[in-house]
DNA sequence: ATAATAAGTGAGCATATATTCAACTAACAA
DNA sequence: TTGTTAGTTGAATATATGCTCACTTATTAT
């Protein structure tokens, strides 16, 4: 009797194919890391914000009106990303000016293109 | 009287460069696309699902047991990675064989690996 | 001091979504 | 045929989250 049978509501088809993959798992922490991570880049306003400030530092008045949307969404969305360390600011008298810190978001987004492109090549292909 | 100060509630402060990034930012289509793929991956039992199969090809049985989860919030989400083609399958029998469908997917881990390995080490100077 | 403006923030609302549960189909075995 | 098991699916529930609104803070100008 292996452990797993209490853990799921069947039986384990392949016994060495499962417990060699779950020797291989990073642990838990990672995984919630690493989705917390890409989360952040799951939404439609954050890609735009992340994108723009990959090419110009902006305040955040300027980032609302590249984005056409309020200062105040933009202001909430930019203290998420300040949080995980993806942006920084720096304060030059009423203005805050926001610029990327993380040269890992622009590598993710070249891949993350590459792979939209390839899905909407294929979209073309199936018709 | 620009267009952008019906768009947003404020001053443009830098006409220039808020038209400049503008010109750069890609349709709104392809920032669709790309937070749709991340936010695939922007969830722990996806992440896990995917980093799975890219060690073995497994039934949904297997997963369930390596992810310690019911058969039926497995198979919810590997509907989710079929509709978005992330992953392909096979039938044999009663069994249903997944696999990874995506080079990307690799690719997104190592760098989103990177960048969590990097911000714990930040976290660790930081104390 | 007072007004104006950039930015931040908490509450509330609307929407999205992950899991559970129960019912169902498909394939195999006795 | 009947029972068993792998997998799928729809509905329901609980939770998460993005935006708006109203208010506050900080800074500059008059």
């Amino acid at each position: 009797m292996s452990k797993n049978e209490f853990v799921c509501d069947c039986n384990i088809i392949h016994k060495d194919v499962v417990d060699s993959t779950i020797k291989k798992m990073p642990d838990e922490f990672l995984f919630i890391k690493l989705s917390q991570f890409f989360k952040i880049l799951g939404d439609v306003t954050r890609t735009k914000i992340l994108f723009a400030l990959d090419q110009n530092e902006m305040c955040v008045c300027d980032i609302a009106n590249v984005l056409g949307m309020s200062k105040s969404s933009i202001s909430h969305q930019l203290s998420t990303l300040r949080k995980i360390g993806i942006v920084k600011y720096r304060k030059d008298g009423k203005e805050v000016y926001y610029t990327l810190d993380d040269s890992h978001v622009k590598q993710l987004f070249e891949v993350g293109i590459e792979h939209v492109e390839h899905k909407s090549k294929n979209l073309l292909l199936e018709d």
